[in-house]
DNA sequence: GTTCATGCAAATCGTTTGCACAATG
DNA sequence: CATTGTGCAAACGATTTGCATGAAC
């Protein structure tokens, strides 16, 4: 009855987690590979992806680029935040002004210009919302 | 000389971009397939990722990219902005008070839950804005 | 008639998965 | 020993691309 899964330790999921927690790069999944691949000669690819969903899965990462693996086109072209429904995978425009404030204090923190920039919400939008209350 | 690309119009591509005008859903590429396909009965997806690759690079669309290309990964687990350098693909934390204001806000104008957030900024970093002075 | 766009199918590429074997608890 | 992890290779799915034909200018 209890589905609850029970991780045994790896080796290779520690040194992943290892890998990751010494860099600053938000590393590609193949990096992580080549940087292992010469402690572990035997290593494969497969392994590095099912430790990181693993380790997201534990919590122990994040990942950027979650979500849906299709790309979604948008006819408007201004900059805007999105909201992302996390149940039904709608995505709605949110219309609200964009806060100048913070990217000038990006910029001026970082040194780095902003040139564009996207603000997404993930969460459950109210029509699911309302659905889950009949 | 001229390396300029002179775009011929087609009914095609002038179809998807009214499909995408007329619609607040943030379609995939299948979806606009779908969409056309009755009217254009021999239409072909090729022809669907094609046009809407040139419509990005007129600058006509935006493209919300989720998955795709590939995914990075990060050993800080607390939502922080990130910073991503188009230049040399270099991906920032940026250290900064997440904005509460902004969710709240978000969530009393939409009425939707926010569980999740990701803010990203593009733009030239400051290493090689550097670079370029040189 | 030269250039760009189309349709089709095959190729690409990051990621996932099935399987037999090894490691963990 | 029951379960989870590994390596390998094949499978997958969204997107891209090569090629011959068709449309635009």
């Amino acid at each position: 009855m209890k589905s609850e899964k029970a991780y045994k330790r790896s080796r290779q999921r520690e040194s992943i987690l290892g890998v990751l927690r010494n860099t600053s790069t938000h590393p590609t999944a193949s990096w992580i590979y080549d940087q292992l691949k010469d402690d572990y000669p035997g290593l494969s690819l497969g392994t590095v992806y099912r430790n990181l969903n693993i380790l997201l899965e534990m919590g122990k990462i994040q990942k950027l680029q979650f979500g849906s693996t299709f790309d979604r086109f948008d006819g408007n072209i201004h900059p805007h935040y999105h909201f992302i429904c996390e149940e039904c995978g709608s995505i709605y425009d949110m219309d609200m002004d964009m806060d100048a404030q913070i990217i000038h204090s990006v910029e001026t923190m970082s040194g780095h210009s902003v040139r564009n920039y996207r603000f997404e919400f993930y969460g459950i939008c109210s029509r699911c919302k309302n659905k889950a209350e009949n």
